[in-house]
DNA sequence: CGACTGTTATATTATGTATATAACAGAAGT
DNA sequence: ACTTCTGTTATATACATAATATAACAGTCG
């Protein structure tokens, strides 16, 4: 799998690499059991130092996507925390929707881009 | 309007304001015309230093909910730039479904959680 | 044994956050 | 006029985080 690096972006390097293999999971591009790169493989093809892959498989772990094996390296396992992830998502949910209100976007508008996006994770 | 800062928080003291305004905005509690409190006023009243109130505030001007006059202070201005709004939106949700979507949380509590936090918005 | 894993340690640089103190220019009230 | 309140700007400091660099360690595998 493909992971761009935006070096003009304000988030940060670990977090782009984060988000990035998440998306990948919901894409199915990373499937249960799939071995991600090594650490220092990943870094040299994004051309990033080798700690910020690390780290950025070390938040993985933490929040349950992937296990680490000594042998494979790290390895794509998801820890189903429903509780801890749904009050997560409504604790992010309340300040976007608040901003998407105050800027007139609609509820259905709303609606309509969650299938549009959601209709793409299988 | 109350405002509270949760100093063990990991977000920027600057963005908690930032959010809060936007949350009181949402809710009503702060409608347009509305005046802020001034800079000083408010970094006395949370106990924090007035420049990160000032801080708060000129990410509010930028990104178009307040307007700030020399004789009123801050004051509650919508600016409605959607086409900009609904890309960071769209951007947003991509990374927050896409974990809602490995913590096997369907698109239907999602719908209803949507509706649930609009609701409150009027 | 050699080459590969993740992991840990240490050090350095850069950036962002938050604070403190101070001063300025414009507006408002007395 | 004088004082007091606005936001704004400038400078300096302290701290945490992010990112890099170099190095070493303990397992695993062919």
């Amino acid at each position: 799998m493909i992971i761009e690096i935006d070096f003009n972006s304000d988030e940060a390097l670990y977090l782009q690499v984060r988000n990035q293999i998440i998306l990948g999971i919901a894409t199915a591009q990373y499937r249960e059991g799939d071995s991600l790169p090594s650490v220092r493989q990943l870094a040299e093809d994004i051309g990033i130092n080798m700690h910020t892959v690390n780290k950025a498989y070390t938040v993985l772990r933490q929040e349950g996507y992937v296990k680490v094996d000594r042998r494979k390296g790290a390895v794509i396992a998801l820890d189903v925390d429903s509780m801890q992830a749904r009050e997560e998502l409504k604790r992010e949910l309340k300040v976007i929707l608040a901003r998407s209100f105050c800027k007139n976007i609609s509820v259905g508008e709303i609606h309509g881009l969650i299938d549009e996006i959601y209709g793409e994770y299988t």
